[in-house]
RNA sequence: GGGCUGGUGGCGGAAUUGGUAGACGCGUCAGACUUAAAAUCUGAUGAUCGCAAGAUCGUGGGGGUUCGAGUCCCCCCCUGCCCACCA
């Protein structure tokens, strides 16, 4: 019995399917039976794939190899998403080109990529970096561009000072620049926008009849935040002013007892009475003085300012005040809102503050002691006394609609999306700047438009890119007129790379386009997408925008890009603090008590936490070092066999030495056995059939862990037999092929066989077998169980019943006892409720 | 504050529509092999009581529905994630 060398099998099998061409994909699929299956792509960052890649890329992996053995073409491609931020800072801090840092971090990615036998088609890979890449993501925003879709606007933009760029509002979390926590600042800058607005209800609507987690659709539908309410015209008094408000509570419109403006709204200075202008201005002042963190704390006092001025209200000619008060945004509804505090928590704080009355529209709360939000009957209505809120609100919007004083109206809480960076390593924004003729967007056949070499990297500080520093490249001629341009300075965003690029896949060395039409129509939609959570609203947000533009254009066929979506779960680990809190790295540490471990030299006890792997907290585990120990199929298996592919879980290596352990025993028993034609007894042929039909169907429900475990199960019993027929042995390898391709294919091949298991086809369940099985099944007296008697597969519910009542134990239990009911479980159990008899 | 998750042995986790809780693996203990250790193999392993057969209790806590609840209903507690004045 020789010992498994899982380094060596590594290295051979990796080497015989490259020279194979086992993983290149043909440029269209053989059939109709297609499958796309796609990884989000990594950003090659410079500390290397961390144990949490491979984890989606595993599952992927199985999904295409098991798919590929049950007959379908498959596409399964990897890249790299390269722009961004670590490469340009690490640039300023170092010199060295972001171009050199990425392309090495990306050669360390695809080696530590391939070292998992992953089979990818390499000659599909792609890089966002590449010029043959971003020609084609500028010639996508120049389809934007055409179709009014990017414009330029100047906003008060998020700016963080010490990344000194702009970030569009989702990279701005708590007030804080995402990535380094400095907190926001506003600046006005000229900026490039998407109007992704314009596609806010496709969007929503479109989420329907997408097989993705149910989490995920919910977090899209709540960002994109459809609101269903009106709009309302109010008169200004004694003004030719109006003020128009968005309520999604137009059914509390006789509740009206003041309005409130934004502080940035454009009528405020227009109707502030001479009295009134000092106070307006010295707020105005200090709004916008103020820090995100503090205008978002939903908890701080209300405050605001009176601007002199009334509104009439149009359904009683009643006059009310009008404020302003920063808990009302510019940029949401119509930046003005009618306040109706008896039913509106945050008016219902203004109010109080500001000695504001209060009028009750609804029935049901006590508004004496806080706002009443719920369904009620209208009262001090007018016509809508007596309704429920429901029938008030329609009832209302069509007398606005009747009367001309507004209309029914839905608002997205989305925004239009910054998509410009003030940054160098991003894809040039293909758009000139011409004294004459404008904004001129680049043609078409000067794409690539590319990045020029630089060797100083700093922002300018004043908020334009360092590419403004390059006047070879920024001085230019107009397309049109031939006459002296600019060129733009501002660079894309990183995501707009990865808004495309699973159509690249498709069709990667395309000269003539982004991807072929008839490629893209049998290759897409992506059938199965794989990656982490927290791309849960953006990036899946913009790629479907771009995608539903493409399919306007008619370049691409389908309304949504990504058929299916699975999140893997975050990988933690355990890490160790003793009573001082500091922590001490797996090594040190002593387990002899599980249930109290200590360190090994004597230390005190320590408590364990599953946290995210850190350095600080001694805890990362490194996948070459695992890799290089254990092998990649026992790093495949184990990460796969940790738990529930979505379900966030801990790395504890000793796992990894269960599945190493139940590796080496397979190839042992591999080489020590016979293959002939004998016949195996029928239990073992139930118990494999049970185990095809159980792998069979985890691996399409992503049950990895519960398939692993079916597998030992199956192998505990087969690894007894020292001689076993082709059938039972071919079943056993093609089944665990997927999950350890490597020590498969050597075992297939060594058993004398010249194939690739890749290229075999799926085992087939013989239902008929599955009949023949023993089944053990629980007897119940009263609801507790009393025994348990075996039963075959094929059994009746009369012979369930009659093996329960035959049991020599229930037979005594039941003496003198009356049945009252008995109750059959088909397969699973027999319930017995008695009394004693009188 | 809102939304979404999740809470099962010493640990990771199993458990179709309510139907035998703790599969599989780790760890631990005992035994075999060994001069010894490692590796490997065999067995035991939810808790409590008991020599034993067995009994009782057990899926965050408290109630309920049911012949039967980890699973369904009501109340409460805790974890993680996301969003936070969206009219």
């Amino acid at each position: 019995m020789s010992i498994a060398n899982f380094k060596e099998i590594d290295a051979r099998q990796q080497k015989r399917w490259q020279e194979a061409k086992l993983f290149k994909t043909d440029a269209l699929p053989k059939s109709n039976k297609k499958f796309y299956c796609l990884d989000m792509f990594p950003y090659p960052s410079g500390q290397g794939l961390h144990v949490g890649h491979p984890e989606g890329y595993t599952a992927s992996d199985i999904l295409v190899r098991f798919k590929r053995m049950n007959g379908y073409s498959v596409l399964h491609p990897m890249g790299w998403d390269a722009f961004g931020l670590p490469a340009e800072n690490y640039a300023i801090a170092t010199g060295v080109h972001p171009a050199i840092t990425t392309q090495k971090n990306i050669d360390n990615f695809r080696r530590q990529i391939k070292s998992f036998g992953m089979a990818y088609d390499w000659d599909r890979e792609i890089n966002t970096t590449s010029p043959e890449y971003y020609k084609w993501t500028q010639w996508i925003f120049l389809q934007l561009y055409k179709k009014g879709l990017a414009y330029q606007s100047t906003v008060p933009i998020n700016w963080c000072p010490s990344c000194k760029t702009g970030l569009a509002n989702e990279e701005v979390f708590g007030g804080r620049c995402e990535r380094c926590q400095t907190p926001i600042e506003k600046k006005n800058l000229r900026q490039w926008m998407l109007k992704i607005t314009a596609y806010a209800p496709r969007l929503l609507e479109d989420l329907e009849g997408l097989d993705w987690p149910a989490s995920t659709l919910l977090m899209q539908k709540n960002w994109i935040g459809q609101s269903n309410g009106a709009e309302v015209t109010f008169k200004v008094a004694n003004s030719n002013e109006q003020v128009t408000v968005f309520t999604t509570r137009p059914d509390t419109l006789f509740g009206a007892t003041y309005m409130v403006l934004a502080p940035e709204h454009e009528l405020v200075l227009k109707i502030t009475t001479p009295e009134q202008k000092e106070a307006v201005l010295a707020y105005q002042k200090q709004a916008a003085a103020k820090s995100d963190i503090e205008r978002a704390d939903a908890e701080k006092e209300k405050t605001g300012a009176f601007t002199g001025a009334y509104a009439i209200n149009p359904v009683n000619n009643k006059q009310i005040p009008i404020w302003i008060a920063d808990y009302v945004l510019t940029g949401y509804g119509t930046g003005a809102i009618m306040a109706v505090p008896a039913h509106d928590t945050r008016d219902y704080a203004f109010a109080r503050k500001f000695n504001l009355p209060l009028i009750e529209v609804i029935s049901g709360g006590d508004i004496s002691k806080e706002a009443y939000t719920e369904d009620g009957k209208l009262v001090n209505s007018g016509f809508l006394d007596g309704l429920n809120v429901n029938d008030a609100k329609a009832k209302m919007i069509k007398f606005l609609e009747d009367n001309h004083i507004g209309k029914a109206k839905t608002t997205y809480r989305l925004r239009d999306w910054v998509f410009s960076r003030q940054r160098y390593w991003g894809e040039p924004i293909p758009i000139v700047h011409c004294e004459k003729c404008g904004v001129v967007p680049l043609p078409e056949s000067e794409l690539p438009l590319r990045l020029p070499d630089m060797e100083k990297f700093e922002p300018s500080g004043t908020g334009e890119s360092p590419l403004a520093n390059v006047e070879s490249w920024v001085n230019t001629t107009c397309p049109i007129c031939g006459g002296k341009a600019k060129r733009e300075t501002n660079t894309m965003p990183q995501w707009a790379g990865s808004c495309w690029y699973y159509l690249r896949y498709m069709d990667p060395h395309n000269n003539n386009a982004f991807v072929d039409k008839d490629i893209e129509k049998a290759w897409g939609p992506v059938d199965c997408y794989i990656g982490g959570a927290e791309h849960a609203v953006l990036h899946l947000l913009y790629a479907r925008f771009w995608h539903k533009v493409l399919y306007d254009l008619g370049l691409v066929h389908t309304k949504e890009p990504f058929a299916k979506l699975r999140h893997q779960g975050m990988i933690l680990a355990f890490s160790y603090r003793d009573k001082n809190g500091s922590y001490h790295p797996y090594e040190d540490i002593d387990f002899k008590d599980p249930k109290n471990p200590c360190l090994k030299d004597g230390g005190g006890a320590l408590t364990s936490m599953v946290e995210k792997m850190s350095k600080s907290k001694k805890n990362v585990i490194n996948p070459d070092e695992i890799l290089s120990e254990y092998g990649a199929d026992a790093f495949r298996c184990y990460e796969m066999f940790m738990g529930p592919f979505d379900a966030s879980k801990p790395w504890d290596t000793k796992g990894i030495e269960g599945i190493s352990r139940f590796l080496k025993r397979i190839f042992a028993w591999a080489e020590d056995i016979k293959i002939t034609d004998i016949k195996m007894p029928q239990e073992l042929e139930i118990l494999k059939n049970k185990t095809i039909k159980k792998v069979t169907e985890d691996i399409e429900n992503f049950s990895f862990n519960t398939a692993i475990s079916a597998m030992m199960i199956f192998f505990n019993e087969l690894g007894k037999y020292k001689e076993v027929n082709q059938d039972m042995f071919a079943s056993f390898m093609k089944i665990l092929h997927p999950f350890a391709p490597h020590l498969t294919d050597e075992l297939w091949q060594q058993a004398g066989n010249k194939t690739f298991l890749l290229n075999e086809t799926w085992p087939k369940v013989n239902a008929e077998m599955l009949k023949e099985e023993q089944l053990e099944m629980g007897v119940q007296i009263n609801g507790k169980i009393k025994d348990r008697v075996k039963i075959p597969a094929s059994a009746t519910k009369e012979m369930q019943q009659e093996a329960a009542l035959n049991s020599a134990k229930i037979k005594t239990l039941l003496e003198g006892q009356e049945i009252i009911k008995i109750i059959v479980v088909p397969l699973k159990m027999v319930s017995i409720v008695a009394k004693p008899k009188k």
